[in-house]
DNA sequence: ATCTCCATACGACATAAGTCGTATACAACC
DNA sequence: GGTTGTATACGACTTATGTCGTATGGAGAT
């Protein structure tokens, strides 16, 4: 494994720890207090792009804060489809879900990148939330708009088309750039990886991709998206 | 609305919340105290058979706590499509999600049969929650559960087809009654709500439980399906 | 017993989605 | 500059799913 821990840098790890703590989504308003015992407890750990970092099934052990990079959550059937379950950013957990119900890990979280991690202990982050009620809310919040999402993934797998989806996904993930609307790829935002996370395949992505474009709703790059009616994409969503 | 609350009954209405709080699969196991003070604070309602209880998009103001009968939380396409989120049976509580994303109701909920519930107000338990540690892993349990839930449902949608989630959600409602393996169909359960489950619609729901009924695996009865072969359908539930 | 409503059955058909073989193009590496 | 590997394009084809019109049959109401 990854792991650095001499005895001596304990201090600078946790003033680390701190710092990247207080820009994580859910726990970016807890009291000070929480946040330091959090950063108490917070093990620093590194994975290169393409590692796994737990599979499905196996027995949850920690819950894991992204400093930096990114990386996916997905199942596989047993033909070996792939359905990515999350996409996770800097500032976002991951591995959490299991160690609260109980259960080996739902999925297989792997790097998508280079990735740095603060792990923290199943035992310590139960502790942690008996004794800070204002964690305890950061937690149900955050579980709270995990549920959110999935019930929108699963209105999308059931109730629109790839296009539709398609088209909702890029507006929800789109941000101002250079006057730009834009979705910015990353290396690793193939035609692949973007179909698992819509539930199709690559060939079918392509073909709306493509036919979202000439009718002009969009232009595809090789770094990025560009989305030229937004409204027009917005209109396709819905149906 | 069907409540009933005279301040000479306060005292035994708080009675009766306690005891149907003893059932209720995430807060059985927890301190009196802490039944206690929920019970405290609910509310008893009453809704008839397809009474709508909340829609979609409305400010969530109570969680409910469901003490007879049983409910459904769907959403709806544009053009009518129905997806059902989530089947609520007694013991079991919907509407809390909301609460604590601090945003609208993600679904309508209807009463599938007349249904008994304790209402509690989302001031009522976020403050019981900053009390009573218990109550907050006890909440956080059962997020964790949902979300589990939801992990399967997208997984099903996106990677089987209509026979294999059949398979799969006839063996996980069955239980044995009377030497055999069944599920039992309650009035409400028709093709159609039961397609809505699928998240598929009646026409091929019923394709396929005649496949599978052809083949050997099940019978299906007007008041229950019966589970010839077991081992067949969860092989078939696999694909 | 009769009527009516609703759930289900059935076959024909439409269409979205998935599959496959092969072609192209770009990027990284030597 | 050439080579190799990976990502994407494209067209032909298969299959699952969805749709529609109509038929049947039972349950409850009168």
């Amino acid at each position: 494994m990854s792991t650095s821990t001499s005895s001596s840098s304990k201090n600078t790890q946790t003033e680390n720890a701190k710092r990247v703590l207080r820009n994580v989504r859910h726990f970016a308003e807890l009291p000070l207090a929480t946040q330091n015992a959090l950063a108490g407890v917070a093990i620093p750990r590194q994975f290169d792009e393409g590692q796994v970092i737990f599979i499905e099934g196996e027995p949850a052990m920690y819950l894991y804060i992204i400093e930096s990079g990114w990386v996916k959550a997905s199942r596989m059937s047993p033909e070996g489809r792939e359905q990515a379950m999350l996409v996770v950013k800097p500032g976002e957990m991951f591995g959490d879900v299991a160690l609260f119900t109980d259960t080996p890990y739902p999925g297989t979280v792997v790097a998508l990148e280079a990735v740095k991690v603060w792990a923290i202990e199943k035992s310590d982050i139960l502790a942690l939330i008996t004794h800070y009620p204002e964690l305890a809310l950061a937690v149900i919040h955050s579980l709270g708009q995990r549920i959110l999402y999935y019930i929108g993934l699963v209105e999308d797998l059931s109730l629109r088309n790839v296009e539709a989806r398609l088209a909702n996904t890029l507006l929800k993930n789109a941000e101002y750039s250079q006057g730009h609307l834009l979705v910015q790829r990353r290396k690793w935002a193939t035609f692949d990886t973007m179909a698992n996370r819509l539930g199709t395949v690559r060939d079918v992505l392509s073909r709306a991709l493509r036919s979202l474009e000439e009718e002009g709703f969009l232009k595809v790059e090789r770094h990025a998206i560009i989305i030229l009616d937004p409204e027009g994409l917005a209109r396709r969503g819905e149906t």
